[in-house]
DNA sequence: CGTAGTCTTGAACTGCATCAACCAATGTGG
DNA sequence: CCACATTGGTTGATGCAGTTCAAGACTACG
């Protein structure tokens, strides 16, 4: 259970962010040894987070946001009517819990596809240190925009795509941030079911399968289950980029 | 020519927050006033932009935000292969550039609607001011934040719902947001064309504007090309509450 | 080892897109 | 001020991408 890098007498719930791998990948980009420090200081306990279960939910008080350490959660939100929509994915080093700034409370269910772990960043900590700290307030900034474009990119791909062209954009998408992690760009395994993927992109989970189906017979996938291998990338490219022709 | 409210021989361009009456819809919600004698010095020139012009545009290296003080805009992004999505409608009080954030340049054009006029907020001054002012700091992270949320509704929308409850819902919040402006929740004039609300909903024009005629014969909407009045809100809600029944 | 959850595939259906014609409003130049 | 062009909107007919319903196969986990 210990984790080999801290000396298993301390706290083995806290990791500090200069010490950890994300950083580079996480809210700490760029920021100078003096401010990795200090925000050593901030982080609050890490949190386990088995497969299924929920880290945050709609309408909870807001008070922290986690910075996924390892594992994958997706986010959902719900319409008064019950129809719920995937939201997001989210990978290590990535930021959960930003719509809850907001009202502060949470807007949307996090929830954990397979059992992780986040560290927990106090967001009344977070503003107060990047009142002091010109660039961990810009980063915190960007990645608040970040999500913006990105929420902005999924709108468009569910306004004007076909069912392929979602598919194939998702697949690119993950194979991306998963290189970032480095990770192979032509062999995943994806941590969320056929509806949780048709949820995010406006589908039945019939078509994602019958999608995944057509892309492995035309050679641009292998699919077995959960095992995807990237046969070929250009030709997944070709599908985003194909628009109307 | 002149803005009544301001004598003739000061800067006319320039608008003080403490003298908008958009304040409490706008960045300054909250403020102290000494808060907002600050944030006067740092808005910028206000500048007009006629209809059909662009505020800016993808690409274009970012300095400011924007705070629409008069008029309508729209945000397109743009996909490689040209496609393009309307992600979003921005009336008074509303911020536009927050996309611009994440990689020093805007993601997305700003296009007016209508004759407009914007304040200008140079962002360099802005996040310097909002490590002096907590409040202004959490105002700011407020507003980006509801943007994230805004945006999962809107894919909650396109992902899930069918032409009518996209419709309703695009209505439904179009008249909220202008009766927090003062107008009347049962009138409206669409600053936009059929075809970008369809683009807005995922949608062609048609389709919005066979759903328009399908509301005026169910006696919900009253419906003159642009001038729309609604006759029966609480359909209206029923037809984006109404699930799959 | 069995049962529940997940995935695949087929067949029929349907909501929206597409294509196309027409109309109304607005603008433009002679 | 009228003829004409342009832009935006409506409506109809037809087609198809993706949904729905259904049945069966695979897999994983207690």
């Amino acid at each position: 259970m210990h984790d080999t890098t801290t000396p298993p007498h301390l706290d083995a719930l806290k990791v500090a962010c200069s010490a950890c791998n994300l950083r580079e990948l996480c809210l700490p980009v760029g920021l100078s040894d003096e401010e990795l420090v200090s925000l050593d200081q901030m982080i609050g306990a890490r949190r386990a987070v088995r497969r299924g279960e929920r880290l945050f939910h709609a309408g909870e008080a807001f008070t922290a946001l986690y910075a996924v350490r390892t594992g994958f959660f997706k986010t959902t939100t719900a319409a008064e009517d019950g129809r719920e929509q995937v939201t997001g994915f989210q990978m290590a080093g990535e930021l959960l819990g930003l719509d809850g700034i907001s009202t502060d409370h949470h807007a949307c269910d996090a929830i954990a596809l397979e059992d992780s772990q986040v560290c927990m960043i106090p967001y009344g900590q977070l503003e107060s240190l990047s009142r002091e700290f010109t660039l961990l307030q810009h980063q915190f900034h960007k990645i608040m925009s970040r999500e913006i474009v990105r929420d902005h990119g999924v709108m468009l791909l569910l306004g004007s795509m076909r069912a392929e062209e979602r598919l194939a954009a998702f697949l690119l998408n993950l194979t991306q941030r998963l290189q970032a992690r480095g990770f192979s760009p032509s062999a995943l395994v994806l941590r969320m079911t056929r509806e949780e993927i048709g949820s995010y992109l406006g589908l039945k989970l019939e078509t994602v399968s019958r999608t995944f189906s057509k892309f492995q017979d035309e050679a641009i996938l292998e699919v077995k289950q959960r095992d995807i291998r990237i046969l070929d990338q250009g030709a997944l490219q070709q599908v985003v980029n194909a628009a109307n022709c």
